[in-house]
DNA sequence: TAAATTTACATAGATATTTGATGTATCAAA
DNA sequence: TTTGATACATCAAATATCTATGTAAATTTA
């Protein structure tokens, strides 16, 4: 077991997020975002992210938008409205695993998951 | 996605934790735990929890004492020592990786895991 | 006391996710 | 000009879990 085992799961939550926050973005600099986001712990490798990105697309849950950078393209993902649902729900879900698997694991613990403003 | 598809990863971890504790338990003690521990949210099947006893056993990270109950048979686990150093290892990716994907997620949310005594 | 439910073990096939390996090609820097 | 980074992609293999199925004893309920 390592981080990107722990990961299982969650790749779209993550892809989902990113794309809420960052308006769009394409699939090598998903994989830049979260290693640093996970200061190198997380590293998404490129036969995870293609395949889940692809699925996300078919699901309708992200659009693509292909530019051309010189004589390569690049194709930026842009989360749609249905996606928007999605990312809520699993941000829901999540949260609740969070908390569940840390009262089992770490009851010692105390988990504080209260908005920060 | 549910808390039963983000639990992949986290089921060894889970039964290890819980023999350290209770010193001994049976597979339908450990799933019945589980669900009591959760509040009815992760409920570990036989089909994922037995295979994931034997190869715990196959490790060397548990051991197991049978017991004769009347007409049948119960089957104890117990943590070896080995399990309890993996269990530690494991304890601190959990709670890494916690921490990780919460940056990631939860970015404007604080996450507590300091002792509470 | 008969029937239904719970306890308790187990395996096998199906499914899903991720990895590792491999491939192609452009661009920038040394 | 060669190396490393950028940028897409696919495929076979490994891994973990679920669903379904099976057996049977013990307990509870009707």
């Amino acid at each position: 077991m390592n981080a990107t085992e722990l990961l299982k799961g969650t790749l779209t939550t993550i892809i989902l997020k990113l794309l809420a926050d960052n308006g769009k973005m394409y699939g090598y600099e998903i994989t830049q975002k979260v290693k640093e986001l996970s200061d190198n712990k997380i590293l998404i490798k490129e036969g995870s992210l293609y395949p889940a990105l692809h699925k996300l697309l078919k699901d309708g849950l992200v659009k693509v938008e292909i530019v051309h950078i010189g004589k390569r393209i690049r194709k930026y993902y842009v989360i749609t409205k249905q996606g928007q649902l999605k990312k809520q729900v699993q941000f829901e879900e999540l949260k609740d695993f969070l908390q569940t698997i840390n009262t089992i694991i770490f009851p010692n613990q105390k988990l504080v998951t209260g908005n920060v403003k």
